[in-house]
DNA sequence: TTTAAAATTTTACGCGCGTAAGAAAAATAG
DNA sequence: CTATTTTTCTTACGCGCGTAAAATTTTAAA
């Protein structure tokens, strides 16, 4: 490259730099560390030689001696999923942002890769964390110790024992008003869930879902599926086939507890020829939760309840970053939580 | 941990483990670069210390020191795309099974950002790098210079000025079986396609589809919409409505670039009423390439044209590897392709 | 049991950079 | 122009581990 056409040495290491640079190496070492720390006019020297020279300092002999690396840990219960996929590179970004490395983990699901992921996270001695746990799966005591070994910011799923900091979405409040539109714009709503959900924050929609209806007057109904892992749509389109022919789905509408599960239910629905949507002649509405990626794309469009994405990812980070500078004063609020949009589209 | 309450002493480096395992610094050091290497009998030792005393080598003292660290560094185009997660995932999974430890980076689709991830691949200097290019955007100049730096094998989309080890999926003749199966079972297909597709996998499938055409004696028919983002599902739906309100859509069949492109117009075709499918009373047949995981959920599910991902992801690991441990002479194929597989589904 | 081979220990140096301390130089204030 | 502050330079040591070489011990072979 352009670089090392015009230099004749390699710069080898900071020494070699020094001497290409005119700059001593404790100044360097200074400037690398933060290049405002030091004059302007060395700043602009530093600069100018690094046009020439194509240096970069060693990660390695930087973060061995450094009191703190730059790197941020980010660990996603399950990237394959484009809902944390789009989480991950907002945070990602923001981390980038603030001068930092992010190091995106994802634990696939699988409990043990989550323990894994926080084991081998400490290999990188982070400068804090960024978890989104598996949830019901996650082994407590593991995320416990993380917590107190680096600084640690919860996103999405909350593991309460811990009560550590946390910022996720308001699942009751997000149910609630899906409930409460459901119930002034037609019949109200059959619940839909997975028996053993991974995410406890299936247990606050349902038990808001239970509050909301109680709260109108209605009868709660529900209807738990079995189904373990995160292959999300694939529950819901074998147990919508099971439950669309079994004609138990007497009620005119379902509320899934996330937009997966909806999504599979749709393909089945659609493809037992039962008419999904809120218009006349369709025989079942649907709705979903999480407004994800693709739940603009189901046929039909689906009806849900957005996370406040943007606000989610940049309070996490910020959070991290005031415990990181100390501009905290120790325990602020622990649970922050950002309250869901409906997001009204066709299917309900 | 438990750990630490057995022991009095934490173990802060290798010297100390050396005193409290009774084996000195360079056997253990042997071992940690490969378990294997020792003896059982001290192998055994080591790792009932290894039990009382919780000690992991510095990482970065380690990879500062190492001829060759154990890093493996992988690039995709845009990891919030469940295609590139899935095909990540697996690619992980094979890079944790040689012993190796997988450094994850998306380019989210954009050229700046993947010379960032090239550039600050070097930083971590890893062993081996696996690659799936953004595709035309990219960097060439860039790219080829990590190529002659590091050991890479690119994957899923070629650079082929570059003419390097490349392992992907055959879209000549996935393209081909496509059209066969098209034209066998109905109307010939129209061709949908991006006018500036980011990937060049996209050049060759026209391409394919025009000769397999022209083999049947048949006049092929490309439709070339606008649009230059990642965001396929969203201009599949956007075109698709101006396509399917225009008329211009005489033909019986279309055969889409990708699935994601499917994906958005056949929620456009759903939400115009026009009927999509194989059966009767069916205004329209659509067909996708790639069985994107979502493939299964669209309504009507999409037939397609599958990779063979796994064994794509599998020799793309195995033929790096062969590099890394020699065990290839040199100039074996550059680019090696899987054939697709046709997925019959009911949209086709 | 003797001998050769293999593994381990001891000793010692180096990797590239962070960082501390005092001296020197440069910028700013008076 | 001198005094003071700020920045840079020089010097030097340490981080935790890789690794080389020679001495020593252990194991396997004869």
């Amino acid at each position: 490259m352009l670089k090392d056409i015009m230099s004749d040495t390699t710069i080898k290491n900071m020494e070699e730099f020094a001497v290409v640079s005119g700059i001593s190496r404790p100044t360097l070492s200074k400037y690398f560390n933060d290049p405002e720390s030091v004059r302007q006019s060395t700043k602009a020297k530093i600069e100018a030689a690094l046009e020439l020279h194509a240096y970069r300092p060693n990660m390695y002999a930087m973060n061995q001696n450094r009191r703190s690396t730059r790197n941020i840990g980010i660990i996603v219960p399950f990237l394959a999923d484009p809902f944390f996929a789009e989480i991950a590179r907002n945070i990602e970004n923001l981390v980038i942002n603030e001068g930092y490395r992010p190091i995106l983990l994802s634990s696939h699901g699988d409990p043990r890769q989550e323990v894994e992921n926080l084991i081998s996270l400490r290999d990188i001695k982070p400068a804090g964390v960024l978890l989104a746990p598996l949830g019901r799966a996650s082994n407590i005591a593991e995320v416990g110790e993380l917590c107190a070994e680096f600084p640690t910011v919860l996103f999405d799923c909350n593991i309460e024992p811990l009560n550590y900091a946390f910022v996720g979405h308001n699942n009751t409040q997000a149910t609630d008003i899906m409930v409460d539109y459901l119930v002034r714009t037609g019949e109200p709503p059959v619940y839909f869930e997975m028996k053993k959900p991974p995410n406890p924050n299936a247990n606050k929609r349902r038990l808001s879902y239970i509050n909301s209806m109680e709260r109108h007057g209605l009868e709660p109904s529900i209807f738990s599926v079995e189904g373990e892992s995160w292959n999300f749509e694939g529950i819901g389109y074998n147990r919508g086939k099971e439950l669309i022919s079994s004609k138990d789905l007497t009620n005119g509408t379902v509320l899934f507890t996330n937009d997966r599960l909806a999504i599979g239910f749709l393909a089945a629905a659609y493809e037992m020829g039962l008419r999904v949507g809120r218009g006349n002649g369709c025989a079942l509405r649907v709705a979903g939760h999480d407004n994800h990626p693709y739940s603009r794309f189901t046929c039909p469009a689906l009806t849900t309840v957005s996370h406040d994405y943007d606000a989610i990812s940049r309070t996490s980070v910020e959070r991290l970053f005031d415990r990181l500078e100390n501009r905290v004063d120790g325990n602020s609020t622990n649970e922050q939580l950002f309250p869901g949009k409906l997001i009204m589209r066709d299917s309900a």
